[in-house]
DNA sequence: TTGGAGTGTCAACAAGGCTGACTTAAACTG
DNA sequence: CAGTTTAAGTCAGCCTTGTTGACACTCCAA
C-alpha cells in the first residue's frame, strides 16, 4: 500500500489501513448493525411489523409532513415497497396521509398519537443501546464514529443525512 | 437526562448523549450501512448472488476449515438459510466441503480458487470504500469508530468478533 | 388541452429470513 | 451393545421486503 508523499498522513505508519484492519472494520460493521437492529426487531416481531415499518415511522417522525416522494428518496426503495408498508401503517391508524394544500397530488405524512407511541417505544430501546455504547466509548470515540460513518456513505446519502440534521437544526 | 454524580463522565456536558445526537447516530448507521454494502451488492447482482453469499464467502475465507455449525453461529441464521446459500456455492464450485478427519459428522468448509477470486473481488470494492473513509477520517476517528461499534454489539456477537480477530492473530 | 409529474395499485417474482418435521451418519454414553 | 445425542442436510411452507412492469387517476403547467 503506497502513500503519496505530502499527503495528509504521510510519515505515519497507517497501521489502521492494513487489509487486516479494514477486514476488522467490515466485521465490526456487520456485527454492530445486528446489535443496532436487534432491540427494535423484537418489538416489531410482536406486532407483525418489520424493519421497513420502523424506518418509515422513524423518518416520518423526524420530518413530519414529508411527502411520499421525499420519503422514497431517503429510504432508497421503490414506491411499491414503501406503499405496501405505508398502507398497513395507515390502515392500523399509526400514520396519517393528508392531501397537499398547495399541490393536491402530494400526500403529506404524519404520525398519529398511536404512531408516535410506537415510534417512541422503538427508538427508546434503540437509543438505550446507543446511549450505553456512546457512554462506554466516550465523546472522542463518538466523534470518530460519526466521522467514519459519514465518510462511508454515498455522496447522495451523505447529502440526505446532512439535510435531515439541518432540518432539525 | 440525569447523570449520576461521580460517574465516569461527571462534570462533562455529555452533549454526545442528547436524544438528537443519538438520533443522528442511528441515522448515520442506517445510511452508512447502505454505503457499506452497495459496492459488493453490485457485483453480486450480476452473478445472481446476494449478500448472504458474500457473508458466507467472507467468513469461510477468514476461517478456512470452519464447520457448518460454527459458521451458523457467526452468521446468526438458521441452518436451512445457510444451507440454501452454501448449496449453490458448492454447486458452483466456489466452496469445498470436506468430511471431518476426527469427527466425520462435521463438514469443513474451504474456498476453492474460484471462491477466493470472487471473495477478493467483493472485498476489494468494499475495502476500497473503507480505506477512503478511514483515510479521510484519520486514525483517531477510526479507533473511535471501532470502539463504538464494539460497544454496540450484543455480548455474544462481541465474543465472536474478538475470537475472529484472535484467530487471525 | 395536452404532456408530464406525483401518487396509488395490481400482478408477479426473487432473496433470504423463519418454523417444523424428518433422515442419515457418526459419536458418545450407560 | 443399545440407545441417545449431535452434525448436517433436506423438504415443505410461510413471511417480509425488495424488485419490474403496466396501468389509472389527479392535477399542474406550458
Amino acid at each position: 500500500m503506497t502513500e503519496a508523499p505530502g499527503g495528509p498522513a504521510s510519515g505515519e505508519t497507517l497501521l489502521y489501513l492494513t487489509d487486516e484492519q479494514l477486514r476488522q472494520g467490515a466485521e465490526a460493521m456487520f456485527f454492530a448493525y445486528r446489535g443496532f437492529t436487534a432491540d427494535p426487531d423484537r418489538i416489531l416481531a410482536t406486532l407483525s411489523y418489520g424493519r421497513a415499518h420502523h424506518r418509515a415511522l422513524h423518518f416520518i417522525h423526524g420530518a413530519p409532513g414529508t411527502t411520499v416522494n421525499n420519503l422514497l428518496s431517503i429510504l432508497g426503495v421503490t414506491k411499491q415497497s414503501l406503499n405496501r408498508v405505508l398502507r398497513t401503517l395507515i390502515a392500523d391508524g399509526l400514520v396519517e396521509s393528508r392531501v397537499g394544500r398547495d399541490d393536491k397530488r402530494e400526500r403529506h405524512l404524519y404520525l398519529t398519537e398511536g404512531g408516535r407511541a410506537l415510534e417512541q417505544d422503538l427508538t427508546d430501546v434503540q437509543r438505550a443501546r446507543m446511549r450505553t455504547a456512546f457512554r462506554q466509548a466516550g465523546p472522542e470515540a463518538v466523534a470518530g464514529f460519526r466521522k467514519v460513518l459519514e465518510a462511508m456513505m454515498d455522496p447522495e446519502q451523505r447529502r440526505q443525512y446532512k439535510a435531515l440534521r439541518e432540518g432539525r437544526g
